[in-house]
DNA sequence: GAGCACTGC
């Protein structure tokens, strides 16, 4: 059996449906679960359906993420992220402990809901093979991409909901405009001189600085008003934003005080603003996109996709009926694409590739995805995986290593699992566990732009010559021996969040190395065992210094520059190591570590061999 | 001499 449902938001399908499956006894033989991209939507979900069942949260209704697991035998109905089933899935590929699998938001398209998208359709297949119980799939989308989900699915039927979301009306700009922050300024004060201040605007902008830039201008404008025009309160919103100064969008207004929310598309979906009359729509996003032949990411601004700017409107109606102001005529408009591209177009593959391998899909080149990945895409990957020894290429039979199936094992992308299970080779397990988990989570550095000056001699003295690597390595091993205060953080500049996060990954991983019986130990003084293993791991991502003082990647010759972020931003090493390569303004390689040629020969010698004979040809 | 959108295991 299988199901599509398209509902609005405000539908209350993920909190209703599950509990009619589960009053239904379909959840009699097995669990419900259903799938969400976040992990707070997950939990949230879980607390709010436990108690209008009025259960205590974690008894017949749970929830299962990261680092968190409030499930008992008795649990029928489970919530999760759809990372999390994922990982389930390669324990289980049939997910017998299901009887139904809801995957909610499929229209957002995470990499996760589309691996699962094929993973749920061949259990299903299987299970009815090996006349198993059989498996129910429910897939809920939001926007009207159903028809490409329901072709995917075999024609399955479409349940349409009613909505509880208010009219919203939608008005275009009559002339294209060249400058949409100068539009976008122009449409916030005319609605604050037209509307009612309790009325909220909410404008979508790209990013960080320019929010700032804008913030700081619409202030300014809003001192000048004329007489009688009311006050107008403006709050910045963004991922990096700290907790606390996120949650000030929540506070009601003063009396008499306008609310501008400018945000970035993070009010698209995570969080969610009550009392917003108003949107004004830029039409722009700042968006990543991955080329394979190259290895390039490039985060550029770009148009937003139809889907998306509906998504934006919608932000207008939850209370009342809304308001949209679209920066952009119609035309343009009608030239949008209808869907954001999915992740799985735009990402390295290596991880996916790695976990369908896992999960004993017969042929991972023929895995039937929604949304193919491109060829080109693929074959980047396959070709990653070998040069790390994670699979064999035979006979056009891809086959996973002992290597490849442990590596698997890890939430971390291929070439750090790669790094923690050679790590034992070089003495040096404890502190590739410690780099690792600080690559993996969001920096632990805390920038403030007003202290910069402070934050940067303050730091001084963890830097390490050899790289950003070694002076990340440097700050955790001194935070952990003053014992992890949290006024350690406040002094040194260091985000105790991400810090705590820190801990946590490396608490996960160290089990796993257990778990395999990787051998844990320190390096001790000895940071060029380090800087080795971290060769042998991540030698792909290698840039060579040039003739000229600039660098080049040893991979594709792409020419790149150190990111002034980076402890070497002044110096000038033969070889380095980068975790990323990602062109903003520039091609920047990121966090870096200096390394000797010998090493990066050591770790994969045909493929240098082969590297060198394409410089000299 | 930059300034990175957003998630997740």
């Amino acid at each position: 059996m299988m199901f599509l449902i398209q509902g609005e938001t405000g539908s209350g399908k993920t909190t209703q449906i599950p509990q009619y499956l589960y009053e239904a006894s379909i959840g009699r033989q097995g669990i419900i679960g259903i799938t969400q991209p976040r992990r707070v939507a997950a939990i949230s979900l879980a607390a709010r359906v436990s108690e209008e069942k009025k259960t205590e949260l974690g008894t017949l209704i749970g929830y299962t993420v990261r680092f968190e697991d409030l499930t008992s035998d008795k649990s029928k109905i489970k919530f999760l992220t759809d990372g999390m089933l994922l990982r389930e899935a390669i324990g289980d590929p049939l997910l017998r402990r299901y009887s139904v699998v809801i995957l909610d938001e499929a229209h957002e398209r995470t990499v996760h809901t589309d691996v699962l998208f094929g993973i749920v359709k061949a259990a299903q297949k299987k299970r009815k093979e090996l006349s198993k119980m059989p498996l129910k799939v429910l897939v809920m989308s939001a926007t009207m991409d159903v028809d490409l989900f329901s072709q995917y699915f075999d024609r399955a039927p479409v349940l349409y909901l009613e909505g509880r979301q208010h009219s919203i009306q939608v008005f275009y700009t009559k002339e294209s405009q060249s400058d949409y922050l100068h539009a976008s300024l122009v449409s916030i004060f005319q609605i604050h001189q037209e509307a009612p201040p309790s009325h909220s605007i909410l404008v979508f902008l790209t990013g960080q600085e320019e929010i700032e830039a804008m913030s700081r201008t619409c202030r300014e404008i809003a001192k000048h008003l004329p007489q009688g025009c009311a006050q107008m309160s403006v709050f910045p919103l963004y991922a990096s934003l700290p907790h606390l100064q996120q949650l000030r969008v929540f506070q009601l207004g003063q009396k008499g005080c306008r609310k501008v929310i400018l945000s970035t598309n993070i009010a698209e979906t995570s969080i969610t603003i009550p009392g917003i009359k108003y949107v004004v729509d830029t039409g722009m996003v700042k968006a990543k996109r991955y080329t394979p032949e190259s290895g390039l990411e490039v985060l550029a601004v770009q148009k937003v996709s139809k889907a998306q700017a509906w998504q934006r409107a919608g932000r207008a109606g939850r209370q009342q009926a809304g308001i949209c102001y679209r920066l952009y005529t119609e035309e343009e408009f009608e030239k949008f694409l209808n869907m954001t591209v999915p992740e799985i177009q735009r990402c390295n593959l290596a991880s996916v590739m790695l976990q369908l391998l896992a999960l004993r899909i017969p042929n991972i080149l023929t895995f039937d995805f929604m949304s193919k990945p491109s060829p080109d895409a693929v074959r980047a990957a396959i070709e990653q995986l070998e040069l790390l020894g994670a699979i064999e290429c035979k006979d056009s039979q891809i086959i996973l290593t002992q290597l490849g199936k442990k590596m698997a094992a890890f939430p971390l992308e291929p070439r750090f699992s790669k790094a923690v299970l050679l790590s034992p080779e070089f003495q040096c397990s404890e502190e590739i566990l410690t780099i690792v988990s600080l690559l993996s989570v969001d920096s632990v550095l805390y920038n403030p732009h007003t202290k910069r000056e402070e934050a940067h001699s303050v730091r001084k003295r963890f830097i390490s010559s050899e790289g950003d690597h070694m002076t990340l390595l440097n700050i955790y091993q001194a935070f952990k021996n003053v014992g992890g205060h949290k006024e350690w953080c406040r002094e040194n500049f260091v985000n105790g969040r991400n810090m705590a996060m820190v801990t946590e990954v490396r608490c996960q991983l160290r089990d796993i190395c257990a778990k395999f019986g990787v051998r844990l130990e320190s390096s001790r003084s000895n940071t060029s065992n380090i800087r080795q293993c971290l060769a042998h791991a991540l030698f792909l991502n290698a840039a060579e210094l040039q003739l000229d003082g600039t660098y080049a990647t040893l991979d594709t010759r792409q020419p790149v520059a150190i990111h002034p972020s980076s402890v070497l931003f002044n110096c000038k090493p033969s070889y380095i190591l980068y975790n990323e390569l990602l062109h903003t303004s520039k091609c920047y390689i990121r966090d870096l570590c200096v390394v000797d040629p010998e090493w990066l020969y050591e770790a994969a010698p045909e493929y240098f061999g082969r590297k060198l004979k394409g410089v000299n040809s």
